[in-house]
DNA sequence: CGCTTGACTTGGAGTTGCTCCAAGCTGTTA
DNA sequence: TAACAGCTTGGAGCAACTCCAAGTCAAGCG
């Protein structure tokens, strides 16, 4: 993650404010690597930032919010399947392109 | 592929001018629906549209551009293999997540 | 010790790739 | 005939970064 990613994630709420230390830089505690990891992974799979700002909430919340949880976290995982499901085709058709320039040499 | 997608990749260069009928609507030739196939393909596997481009260029070219185009969709393959892991790790991640909150209802 | 290099800091502007909007035209269906 | 769906346009808006200039600081090197 780039600064310039962590700072936009600050601001909008999906981060929590980082410690700095003295020389006024961000000092990342063990959480919030941790976070930072589930964010990552989240985004990386295409998880929309509005989805990932409700999850931080959640997860600060005193409420009990175990539901809620578990339906965004299952229905990233339909996500998951259906982005599984483009990069096999998507590869399917990489091998056919690829095996016909390798015979003829000419096909868009 | 939405209307508002169309006029854009159309504005770019990546889809060819399509041909309207007497009413002044796009009809699409057999060819065009192909080409979009394939873009359609490329973008949703996360292929930037500049390589997207360079590709749509390499097509109509009149020289023979077949290397280059290998060596674009070659590196897409990787690109998906990269994404491919992204997936699973995700899953996993996802996966172990749902079994604590199924346990015992409490971690981010 | 001084100097350079590199990585961070800030607010704000720029970029990518759509996506939506208002206003208008066309063909179909009731 | 009237309403409706679906297209047309240029241009505005949006998500999620990404880059920029200007500045601070710490470590490494001669």
């Amino acid at each position: 993650m780039s600064p310039d990613t962590i700072r936009y994630y600050e601001k909008e709420g999906i981060l929590p404010t980082i410690e700095r230390d003295l020389t006024g830089q961000r000092s990342f505690s063990k959480d919030n690597l941790d976070w930072m990891g589930l964010l990552q992974c989240l985004r990386q799979t295409g998880m929309p930032m509005k989805e990932m700002s409700r999850y931080a909430q959640l997860v600060h919340s005193d409420e009990n919010t175990t539901t809620e949880r578990i339906d965004i976290l299952k229905s990233h995982q339909t996500r998951l399947e259906e982005k599984r499901k483009e990069l096999e085709n998507c590869e399917v058709l990489l091998k056919y392109k690829l095996s016909i320039y390798e015979q003829k040499g000419d096909l868009h």
